[in-house]
DNA sequence: CCCGAGTTGTATAACGATGTAAAATCTGCC
DNA sequence: GGCAGATTTTACATCGTTATACAACTCGGG
């Protein structure tokens, strides 16, 4: 098939050795050695065979990122990120999707293509810690996401609790009164969602707004859909939330429909906030106020852990990253200027 | 590292081929060998190295597909596509971006990666016929989109015009007479867009609708950013269509933005028509009228194509497959029901 | 002129799988 | 019992690379 070693070593007459050694920058070549081998290279147009290389060195330079979709947005723009980081240190990115189904989930941790990548960064949304400590593979792992797990992996998440409260504390200083939620997740304590549901709990208790179970919408999903049924059963409830803050802008949007159907105006009858800052939300016909986590940052902490994990001889603490977050309002909660 | 052959033929007390044809399924193995064989296998746990098996046969049981952005929600959705379809037929998707910039675009047709995939999937923008003509990797290509070569390659991509023409005379159906477009492509004959700007301005000339180049405006790229500046450019320019044609459907949610903010109603005052079908499009404030392509049948058209070339031992000749489309009416042109 | 230290290059053995060809074993039948 | 013919199993080479260990060469100093 391709150009080897062997044929560019027969060509310059040294041995395959010689020209591994030049291919990979090894000090003690004569120039005129590696020039020669050089020459014959760029005349044969060889190309390590990087399959082999990976055989023989126990690595493959791959690593996996497995979010719940790709059709979500803020996954999209986040794959963008790690395969962008990564490639600048000579990894690639396998890009994978879960569905969001925990058997799914299971059995990307439990080393599903472990012969295939290096390390795998997961973004889970069903599992459950039980199947964290079962783990059968011993490539290294690093969560991505909201989700707290008491098992030794890294783990990049913003503060959500503190996240939820900035978004719900900015829906009060507005003024709102009735402040729903969108998005939560029955009986799942340790569920994505828990904790900015805790946060927007607290900041309802502090500021004396009701926050009633009547006030909190849960849903099967993530989706636009979800977040659009979600918004209609509230509405169809009787209860008449003057502010909602939403899971996510995927829920938002969807919410965001629902009301439009309804003739209700955003922000004066009901405001909106979301979660994720993805593209769509700044140009909707309302332009979506939202938690906006820093996703350079989660992209590039998250691929840094594993990768230096890869690298590390020595065991490693298992740590918790929290990259940052900002608030950004727009039309949804203060109107058009 | 990992358990191989030989610790299983150790453990077994058979040969490594024995136990790599009990893996393998090959007839010739007594059945008792074959179970105790497999018990071994289960025992320890034993899964293939598929480094070492892809070294051996020469593939490596992956194909890329790279498409312009990943933020583009229509990508995403092709690409979730075209994985789950490769991962039915036991190959594994790379998936790439390229920005939709040449040099990029290039350095993949190249055989960038050529020694970890078997072929390539390749939705091109501004790759030129000579680059393809120039290509040096000899590993199966097939293009995806609506740019047209003369190369010898399969090529996947519906009836560009007829889809523009349709989203036209839909228009035009429905009233309308000065009929803008947004996303030209300047200068460049074999673009993505000038297909569709075809069958716009065919329609408009049989219909009797100006088509000057006072209503088309051109953009740099395709994003809802790109699609917002073109409407303001056309408003400004003191253009007052009362339809735009949109050569994708981020750019139509970027003119339904300007839209809003200028004060204008969808579709009382401009009706907008994209092309895509892209999920956003079904949940904007006003929904989106769009051309959709059937995004499954050319994910399946796309792999299946390329997969048949990496089986077949003889030539085929280079085909051009259409998938269908279907015009979605939602209210951005015919109002809310 | 020889010796040790350092540099440069090579032969060979892996990595873990599969293909080939030959060896071992099992049939059935005379 | 022995032999042809089929079946089952094995030993060994091979894919393209890197690691190891050693051979060959260079150089300065005694």
């Amino acid at each position: 098939m391709g150009i080897s070693l062997k044929d560019v070593a027969q060509r310059a007459g040294v041995s395959i050795k010689t020209v591994s050694n030049v291919v990979n920058g090894y000090r003690h070549v004569t120039p005129e050695t590696r020039q020669r081998v050089q020459r014959v290279i760029d005349e044969l147009g060889y190309r390590p065979n990087l399959t082999a290389r990976h055989l023989r060195k126990g690595r493959t330079g791959m690593i996996a990122l497995a979010v719940p979709e790709l059709g979500n947005p803020y996954f999209a723009e986040l794959a963008d990120a790690v395969i962008e980081h990564a490639a600048g240190l000579d990894y690639i990115v396998l890009l994978d999707h879960t569905g969001g189904r925990r058997d799914q989930e299971v059995l990307f941790a439990q080393g599903f293509r472990a012969r295939v990548i290096d390390g795998l960064i997961l973004s889970p949304i069903e599992l459950e810690n039980e199947d964290l400590l079962a783990r059968g593979s011993d490539a290294p792992l690093v969560l991505l996401g909201e989700r707290q797990y008491d098992a030794p992996y890294d783990h990049i998440a913003i503060d959500n609790v503190a996240a939820a409260r900035t978004a719900a504390a900015h829906l009060v200083e507005i003024g709102r009164r009735r402040i729903a939620f969108i998005g939560a997740r029955h009986g799942r304590a340790r569920a994505t969602a828990h904790q900015r549901l805790r946060g927007w709990r607290e900041v309802m208790s502090e500021t004396g707004r009701p926050a009633g179970e009547d006030l909190v919408a849960a849903t099967d999903g993530y989706t636009r859909e979800d977040g659009a049924q979600a918004m209609a059963r509230l509405l169809d409830s009787g209860i008449r939330p003057d502010a909602v803050f939403c899971y996510n802008d995927l829920i938002a949007v969807g919410a965001m429909r629902t009301l439009a159907e309804r003739g209700l105006r955003v922000p004066d009858d009901v405001a909106l906030v979301g979660f994720d800052d993805i593209e769509e939300g700044r140009y909707a016909a309302t332009t979506l106020t939202t938690v906006a986590p820093h996703k350079r940052a989660i992209a590039r902490a998250a691929t840094d852990a594993l990768l230096e994990r890869l690298a590390g001889e020595g065991e490693i603490a298992p740590r918790r990253i929290q990259p940052g977050f900002a608030l950004v309002t727009r039309e949804s909660t203060v109107g058009r200027p």
